[in-house]
DNA sequence: CCGGTATTTCAATTATATTTGAAATACAGG
DNA sequence: CCTGTATTTCAAATATAATTGAAATACCGG
């Protein structure tokens, strides 16, 4: 099926694992992959992974928020929004406020990335 | 300092951790911050993270890693830049080939994907 | 029901990331 | 040195994401 030459050095361990389709075989699954991706844009921007940190301390209502990070409202509600989609965070209202506050798979993550010393 | 109005449910504990100023000094330093951006910025796209799984099983040539996602050449090398910057994958060359492999934090970052299983 | 506060939504703009195909580089073997 | 293969680089085009400020919504207390 591979009509691709391959490099001496890495052809044998190649082989033995079935090739590319024994390779694609052992990665997570489409499904997987994207929730994966969809996390990670989630806390690829600096001010959302500092939020999602913080309210991993403390719930907090979007003032809050605001007067600590400097943002506008509408940026600040923008970047709550892709949290939210992504299921990191969620919100219950409580009067004129909404308290925002980790989901469980927000919690992990942030955990995941506190394991993560990354000590290079 | 705060003038803000901060709702009932939340103040109480809020104030226990000194406010905004407790809660930001409780925050991961910028530097971290912006590192983990960095990795969560390289692991954003499907095809990205595949090929980093992919990598952890087999260093693979370009040619292996284009045969594998149908990718053209330089679409793959835009992509394989990326996730070299980011300090994911390195490279050795081998002949006409250059052969990718994950670094340390890039298995590192497999490792901890693969813990977290997100059993929602 | 009215005025005020908290928050979101919207549309327009700006910025960033990705794709594309052609051209350039780098190496191996004859 | 010439040819072929592997890979990268580049500039232009496209797509996606983020910012902005104004307007809309939602709830509260009187």
């Amino acid at each position: 099926m591979d009509e691709i030459e391959i490099p001496d050095s890495i052809r044998c361990k190649f082989e033995e694992k079935g090739g590319i389709d024994g390779i694609i075989e052992l990665l997570p699954d489409d499904q997987r992959i994207e929730y994966i991706t969809l996390i990670a844009r989630a806390i690829s921007d600096p001010v959302r992974l500092k939020v999602l940190f913080a309210l991993c301390l403390q719930p907090m209502c979007v003032c809050l928020l605001v007067a600590m990070t400097g943002y506008a409202y509408s940026k600040m509600s923008y970047h709550l929004s892709l949290l939210k989609d992504s299921g990191l965070i969620c919100s219950r209202q409580e009067g004129n406020y909404l308290i925002y506050y980790p989901t469980d798979p927000g919690r992990k993550v942030v955990g995941l990335v506190e394991i993560a010393k990354f000590n290079e």
